[in-house]
DNA sequence: ATAGTGTCTCGAGTAGCTAGAGGTTCAAGA
DNA sequence: TCTTGAACCTCTAGCTACTCGAGACACTAT
């Protein structure tokens, strides 16, 4: 059996993250020791490898949620794993397509940039004028977390 | 003088947002009416406008805080807005590299599903063992917001 | 026995908003 | 003038996915 900090070592997880995901379900209650310490077998290492990987991947913790929820149901047919792993891979193209075009905008302007006084600096001038972009560079303000 | 709902439509920035704002110190107080509205000029706007593209391009608030103070001093050399544009640039572009891994992953994660049952499924067997990743797709878990 | 590390719970803080409750003000139509 | 409905006000809480700190208890090694 393994003490929290063990079990992190071994994941590659905080321990306060590991007491997060008890508490929001995504790993099950740990069993406790005399002394009230929480106490790990192999299974809740897997468990916990898997939500750090599939994190590393960018997943949500509801689509791990989900995903967890039918790792426990293997004779079931894999379509809804499947679509959860496409959405995923269209968010993340969609986070990078987004990005290229901030990117190439943020090149535009710094590269303008003489270096003189921020009177006569285009980044100022760029940013308070949305019509020296040279794209839309999205009318949305999504939130796009890593 | 523009009330606070104008006041966002005119700069596509929601009120909520624009008093969010203006409590976290970004925008100066506003005016207010008889009857303790809030009333916005023409300096408002542009100020707002400037804080809304610079969101787009995804600079954070700190940043944009930063910026718009440097702004407001228009004598002053230019380097440091140049260098908080850089900063940016290379954010963007370190949020790319990483996506572009994550992508990859997962494009080899979704070709590999060969529609069966979960307990075949490639998608959970390659989420519970980090192994069969071509690539260390980042052992850090970085909060990557845009 | 004691020092030092690990663990416990609980609450608050991070970014950047967004949503809701419950109340006031304003502009336009009857 | 009255009334309706939209827009406004403040305040609080919620979102994601953690992270940190305080103050107290448990365990290990010397």
């Amino acid at each position: 059996m393994l003490t929290i900090g063990k079990l992190g070592k071994s994941a590659h997880v905080k321990v306060p993250t590991i007491r997060y995901y008890e508490q929001i379900g995504l790993l099950p209650e740990a069993e406790r020791s005399s002394g009230n310490q929480r106490l790990y077998g192999r299974g809740a290492l897997d468990r916990l490898s898997f939500i750090r990987h599939a994190r590393e991947l960018g997943f949500p913790l509801d689509a791990i949620r989900d995903l967890l929820g039918l790792s426990d149901r293997p004779d079931q047919p894999c379509d809804a794993v499947d679509s959860i792993a496409k959405a995923q891979l269209l968010a993340v193209e969609g986070r990078i397509a987004r990005l290229l075009m901030l990117k190439s905008e943020l090149e535009r302007m710094v590269a303008q940039c003489a270096g003189g006084r921020v009177e006569d600096c285009r980044v100022i001038e760029v940013l308070g004028n949305h019509a020296h972009c040279a794209a839309e560079h999205g009318r949305d303000l999504q939130q796009v977390s890593e």
